[in-house]
DNA sequence: GGTATCACTTTCCCAAAGGATACCGATATA
DNA sequence: TATATCGGTATCCTTTGGGAAAGTGATACC
């Protein structure tokens, strides 16, 4: 009886608690994907077509080789992109984005959606005082 | 003109990443208001109703009163949560969503579709191997 | 032979995020 | 009088994220 007591002061809604966990992890693997200084832009600049390693590097201004090699094995792993290796002399290689990688979209363009309201209300606020 | 080589260069596709860091802005804007390791957590428990400080504490195991406060405060300045000061003895405070913190609420949705979606892909696959 | 490019890796470093612990003043409770 | 609760702060410490710089092996270019 004390321990259950003791639980329920501990965590007065743990009934919903235990449900929340399991919609929180999912939630949470979506914002590590996404979240980051470099993946955004990397995945943005893939949208627009298979790109070298330095070529991306080119694109976005202050990357370095270690994050970009990080962050593209990370996007590998998630299967988001793919990385294409061709025999030419020296080898050239080719990073692309995957199908399943552009089944992002969507949710970015929700994150843009709600971003854009909330810096126009934070703007609008700054403005007001 | 050497001087738009260069830039060409630097940046083959600059024309449409000039686009793009207008959208970018806006995408990180979310991803900050939700990224970090409680601030989920927080806005989760009080959308199931206002609480007060310790009460959240209680909820969230591990959560340190630190975070707490500092995550608070920021939900505060973003107008996502709001603070209420009750004159009792000792005052009594609690904290509660307000209406634009709940339109949050399709945006975790999404997130969270997108997370189970993938949290599936990737146990498949470790399944798979 | 010297320099440059590609696709990285390695090492060292710094700053930001976050945890542990103690503390605060006010008040209630035993 | 002693202890506990509330809503936090303050201080110190560790962990993580990320930057700077140099190096690597293979190859092309002058």
């Amino acid at each position: 009886m004390e321990i259950i007591e003791q639980d329920k002061r501990k965590c007065p809604t743990h009934v919903s608690n235990v449900e929340c966990t399991k919609h929180l992890l999912p939630v949470k693997d979506a914002l590590d994907i996404l979240s980051g200084k470099w993946k955004l832009q990397i995945i943005l600049s893939l949208t627009f077509g298979k790109k070298r390693f330095k070529q991306i590097q080119r694109e976005i201004p202050g990357l370095t080789p270690k994050m970009l090699s990080k962050e593209l094995k990370e996007l590998e792993i998630n299967e988001l992109a793919s990385r294409h290796v061709y025999d030419t002399s020296p080898v050239s290689i080719e990073y692309e984005i995957t199908p399943y990688g552009k089944t992002l979209r969507p949710l970015i363009e929700e994150l843009e959606k709600w971003g854009s309201k909330h810096r126009k209300r934070i703007i609008a606020r700054s403005n007001r005082d």
